[in-house]
DNA sequence: TAAGCGAGACCGACCGGTCTGTCTCGCCCC
DNA sequence: GGGGCGAGACAGACCGGTCGGTCTCGCTTA
């Protein structure tokens, strides 16, 4: 691994720990072993920096929480493997991501400070989200899901209860609390399949 | 309002709209309009006005999110009329936080940085956690939910989507986003209520 | 006149970023 | 093949600005 890689690695590890702003040049510097020379040499300044360990973190997000989709066939198993990659793979990787997501330290942190930033980080949670309901729109399509599922609650629970046990995770670090978060949100989708007289609408 | 509770309140805005380290003590003078002086008359430090700043949103929180449970008979009444008003007069309380739930954008700050702030922090989500299990498990005893319905997931779902729904907001900004979140969360409640086929364990 | 509140100059530490200097290569010409 | 040269990688001193915090002093009010 190059210096520019490393830069970019230990560079994601911070700022899933302590944020963009919160994380200094320095920080970075010490964590990468090398100089102001040797950074600015690779990057034009942080803000530019912080758009290419944006790009790794979704490399990484993808490659951690999509592996094995393809292979299955139904639209709400998709659904399921997603959420169990997202509870095992991903959120408990802590040799990437040692503070947690870092797309929701950095939202959180960046919302109402550096707008342009934030947009950026928007684009991720906006494309999920269209994941989810893409899925659960075919679930129904498939007869898998009850007709009177309303997609859009479904998402919205699913969506946000993501958001929430992973945010929960970085308040409590209990990997119990976890598991009993995504898992509850299985069961929720497992009922869906099971059983048609759900009024939701 | 004297000095002392405006920067307090003024505090409290740039808090839940840029966090804690993000909001520099010239901001929180301009904001109160005053100087050094008038802001290190009343408080030690910047951690001091931290600490009187949780305590004010602690009371502003109760306030709002608890307003007519105690005039509510049901457990999994009191579970919806918390879920009303952390949507409506919490979460839109522009007044109060215009950056959206100040302890969730504090906690994401503050988790990896500074532990002291964060444990501080921590408190307010297992008191709410604690407050939704006991209603939880109080209409198990009553008999409005099944039996079979596993108090400690449905605490999660419920938790985590109210932390999710928070933070969604505070992404897109989209006030009728926030309405379908809780709504679904209300909707799954009901559905808690009106079957006993759920097989949670 | 005494007390306390608030204004703002000031402090050292640290921020992101620049700039110069050094060291190590591969390449070219003799 | 050996000597010289230039490009790129990296080190670290340094810059102006901002951070949280201190201190002095004048004004207000009783």
């Amino acid at each position: 691994m190059n210096l520019k890689e490393k830069i970019i690695h230990e560079s994601l590890k911070l700022f899933s720990l302590k944020g963009f702003l919160g994380t200094s040049i320095h920080d970075i510097l010490e964590a990468a072993d090398t100089s102001k020379g040797g950074f600015y040499n690779h990057f034009s300044s942080k803000e530019d920096l912080f758009f290419q360990v944006i790009d790794e973190a979704r490399k990484i997000w993808r490659e951690k929480n999509l592996k094995g989709l393809d292979q299955i066939e139904k639209p709400t198993g998709k659904i399921t493997q997603l959420l169990k990659n997202y509870k095992n793979r991903y959120l408990k990787d802590a040799d990437n991501f040692p503070g947690g997501c870092v797309f929701i330290t950095l939202s959180a942190e960046l919302n109402h400070q550096r707008p342009q930033l934030s947009t950026e980080l928007e684009k991720g949670f906006v494309g999920l989200k269209g994941m989810l309901r893409r899925l659960l729109k075919q679930g129904k399509e498939s007869g898998e899901l009850s007709k009177a599922v309303s997609t859009d609650s479904v998402t919205e629970i699913l969506f946000s209860g993501m958001l929430g046990a992973s945010l929960s995770f970085g308040v409590n670090k209990s990997k119990k609390s976890l598991d009993k978060s995504i898992n509850a949100l299985i069961e929720y989708l497992e009922q869906l399949q099971q059983s048609d007289q759900y009024p939701f609408d």
